[in-house]
DNA sequence: CTGTTAGCGCGTTCAT
DNA sequence: ATGAACGCGCTAACAG
């Protein structure tokens, strides 16, 4: 029967108990500065006992710190938008252990952008350490102009020689025109591009798919706007259809997108792939299990994810960084 | 041209430049106590123009508080499982808002549970003030244990008189009954349940399920093991119809593993709904654009959220809760 | 209505 | 190798 009876708050507490100093016990359990082996050893074990832990925030607050990264999702408009799409959440579970690594914790954080400072608002703010911001948006002039005042963000998105930030992304023009070749490869050549293209992750694949068509092609090629919204997805690929489009090779901006084009076509008994060659990007995790399974341009989110968190790390360490660009690869499976 | 060459740090800072005590500082930003309107006013005009923001680490640490809530995803086995269904990414979009709205932050933390007190050491770190656990996994008696010691937590989970936690969950059994139901609607007789039991809220609803089958039928009814690993399951879909199995309706534990189900069904040459009628679980937002999509028992995550937060809000407070159940309901489409 | 003061729990000089 | 003392930025008595 052990008697636990005694519970320790603080170091103070232990110190008490060991019959030493705060300032021994600090520098027992953190680590720091020198003591004697068998000191340490004693004060470890009875912490252990008594299952006590440093108090983080005033550990923080004494090293004038947080301990925290904040991830930013910022939505366009609609609330749940981002979060919404599988490839966000992966991309979420990555930086969550892989930031739990290097000793953070992960601040989730949704923000509907309001106004122009939403951002110098947030980072002013001191609630954490760093922000990784997941995706432009069209919020790339706010994005600029946080950058020249702070130093420790970065971004996924679209790589651009002219952006004031360090960002993350794969090489989405590349992607575009993999997409292209293939659809090529097919023999279509009446395509058609889904997507919103005001987001600029999402423009570069539309320009690299363009890029890559012969003029020919490329003339007879139409866009589509699809919102990033679920139902207002669906129903923009529908309509398209209904109107009598029967295009024979679409690439769609992300694997989401495509899904509801997929879903679009056969409510009009079009078949994919026999009537229309149908090309996503991502290959998140349901690309594979999609009837049928998804042709798609593959991002390496887990690359991403720990460019992101080295880089950052790196920033705050006051080095300076450059972005990243990851080259995409063509997963082909059914669809096209 | 404001000269704007003053960084204000601290409410001392701004106590000095106003000409008051740190008190009445902290009087007028934080609305306590009672002040003069006046010069709240003031003192608040000033923060904004120098953009100062209370330190929420100090306040925290003077409060003995930590201003975070954990939501803990513990992961029977594998790494990136359950942020990758997104049913969690939802679930997760909504609390962080809710959440965030009550002015907590959301702490995301995936643990492997290893042994058997790794929730205690978690809530006995004191990095949070409270714990949302998704997810009761295989970890009952762990949940159990921690919450005779713990208020400040609530579980998502399946409902059980027994479990000394408050949880919040869908009747997962009622949601069987009505998959059960509306298969028998169909005409179908010869079924199979997919999923993994092993998980509570996996196992009610097939207990709900074969409980509304009659004898004769339920004799007929068989239990197919679906891991909830995105590969191995498929495969052991795949396996279950390649070994020349041809029941004519399904019930699946979720919308992803039905819609491995659809895929591996697809490729054996079994069409969904003439051949196979196939109800999920969850009713995501992918479940509109499976092809073909997805008939499904539907769980309103977004109410499930709002009930995990105002009950550990409650229990914070020191209020005695009781668990809570939503009926599920079942949403027609094409699949069954 | 406002100011003074004493910590919250920790890390870190500066002594010894 | 260890201890004493100070302060990170804030809130909450307690005075006045």
């Amino acid at each position: 029967m052990e008697g636990q009876k005694t519970t320790v708050r603080s170091i103070a507490d232990l110190a008490r108990m060991a019959g030493v100093s705060v300032s021994t016990v600090s520098r027992a359990l953190t680590g720091k500065g020198t003591l004697n082996q068998s000191t340490r050893d004693r004060i470890r074990a009875l912490a252990d006992q008594y299952d006590f832990k440093l108090n983080v925030a005033a550990q923080n607050l004494r090293l004038g710190r947080t301990g925290a990264i904040a991830v930013l999702l910022p939505l366009g408009h609609e609330r749940g938008q981002h979060l919404s799409d599988p490839f966000f959440s992966a991309m979420l579970g990555y930086l969550a252990d892989m930031l739990a690594d290097r000793g953070y914790d992960l601040l989730l954080s949704r923000v509907l952008p309001s106004g122009e400072d939403w951002l110098e608002n947030f980072v002013r703010s001191g609630r954490t350490d760093g922000v990784i911001v997941i995706g432009q948006s069209d919020q790339g002039a706010v994005l600029n102009r946080t950058a020249a005042g702070y130093r420790p963000m970065v971004v996924w998105g679209a790589f651009d020689a002219t952006n004031a930030y360090t960002s993350v992304g794969t090489d989405n023009a590349a992607g575009g025109v993999l997409a292209a070749q293939h659809l090529l490869s097919r023999g279509r050549r009446h395509l058609v591009w889904f997507g919103n293209p005001e987001a600029p992750e999402f423009a570069a694949r539309q320009a690299g798919f363009l890029s890559a068509l012969p003029d020919e092609v490329r003339r007879n090629t139409s866009i589509v706007p699809i919102p990033l919204t679920p139902d207002p997805a669906f129903e923009a690929a529908s309509a398209y259809f209904a109107a009598g489009n029967r295009p024979d090779g679409a690439f769609a901006a992300s694997d989401i997108v495509a899904m509801n084009v997929a879903a679009a076509a056969a409510e009009h008994g079009i078949s994919v792939p026999r009537d229309l060659s149908l090309i996503g990007f991502d290959d998140i995790l349901l690309a594979r299990i999609a009837t049928p399974p998804l042709t798609t341009v593959r991002q390496d989110i887990e690359a991403g994810a720990r460019a992101l968190v080295d880089l950052l790390m790196r920033r705050i360490a006051g080095e300076e960084t450059q972005s990243v660009q990851f080259p995409p690869t063509l997963v082909e499976r059914e669809s096209a």
